[in-house]
DNA sequence: TGTACATCAGTGAACGCGCGTTCACTGATGTAC
DNA sequence: TGTACATCAGTGAACGCGCGTTCACTGATGTAC
């Protein structure tokens, strides 16, 4: 290929990010491929190692992204009437489960961050907690510990039933949206129990 | 090696069958090494490859296997005073996060599953149904319907928490143990709101 | 009881493959004069 | 305005490695006679 002009450059950038991100989310750190996510960004895997030392370091960069996006969604879903609704609504919609351009990476990468590079972990981990700052900001009840502690449960409601969703999605379509419905029912129907 | 006798054979296959859950639910399927889980076992990667014929169908005996072991565990704590709360005690506990010779298939595999041969999305769809109708058979409501609605929903709560519980452990290991027992009592408050 | 032999669980070398990573090279850009 | 040159994003061949899988072989077992 030839020399690019700085547009092209900042645009090739981001269609790295972009393909890492859908790469990941969809296949895993581990079975994504450096050569795949080149590819699809419409270059070849060396112009990965020009940006980024390692694939750990791109996939680190890329869980910050991918949070980042979903925090700034939740910013906005702040000033909605219902915003935790309109979060849970979304994230267990079916869009979520089926399409893979962008969406939340808690849910795919939990299982597999133990076993990852350290600097993934911490990307992954710093994430998490802006997310669940993010929920919590939703939560209107005055005692903030409660409403902390009802993100984490409500996070890993969301979190555990997009992937047992998306697991048994080819093998039973109704179980796999059963997952999603009756987690979207309880979720809206027990938050802030003592209200 | 040499020849063995009928108890040593099964003995291996024993071992194999253990070494091969373990790897598999500690670093999923994709990274699990039909080698390594060979040596484990005290064998070779040949000696695999007389019993399986795949990777894929060791895989598939593996998922099987373990959801028998959580759903016989469900059968004797049906007989208990409480036996849910035996259940997400045991499931939440620290032992389970950090212990792998057993455990529950369901936490470490939700993401992986839908990109595997589906040999093994059967055998894990399936397990996933007993595990659900174990879960169910703990509530006492009348309501069959709302108990296995109640169990999809305890099951999606539990994988997500022991997920995200696992995957901060090394960067915050207070958030983990938060997600371990801030879901544990959430459970144990919220189930079967009607009563 | 002793001998010959079929069985078959397990061994280990070998295979092709895709992976992450390195590096010498290319060539348009944009600056220096 | 025109020319020489340093920069640097991107290319693509090459590397060592571990993977899943195959297969000719080994040798104790347990049966047949």
């Amino acid at each position: 290929m030839v020399k690019l002009n700085k547009d092209e450059t900042e645009k090739n950038h981001a269609a790295l990010m972009a393909a890492a991100s859908e790469d990941i989310r969809r296949n895993g750190i581990g079975a994504a491929s450096v050569a795949d996510i080149a590819k699809s960004a419409g270059l070849t895997h060396g112009a990965v190692y020009r940006r980024f030392p390692s694939k750990a370091a791109l996939a680190a960069e890329v869980v910050t992204q991918d949070f980042d996006r979903i925090v700034n969604l939740l910013t906005q879903m702040a000033s909605l009437d219902d915003g935790f609704a309109a979060y849970v609504t979304a994230y267990l919609g079916p869009g979520h489960r089926d399409y893979f351009p962008w969406g939340c990476p808690a849910a795919p990468l939990a299982s597999e961050i133990a076993r990852v590079e350290m600097e993934v972990q911490q990307a992954f981990c710093d994430g998490l907690k802006r997310n669940l700052d993010g929920i919590a900001a939703l939560d209107k009840d005055a005692d903030r510990t409660a409403a902390q502690a009802r993100a984490m449960v409500a996070l890993a409601t969301l979190v555990g039933s997009l992937s047992l969703a998306r697991a048994c999605k080819a093998s039973d379509p109704e179980l796999s949206d059963g997952f999603l419905t009756q987690a979207r029912d309880a979720l809206l129907r027990n938050r802030n129990p003592e209200t």
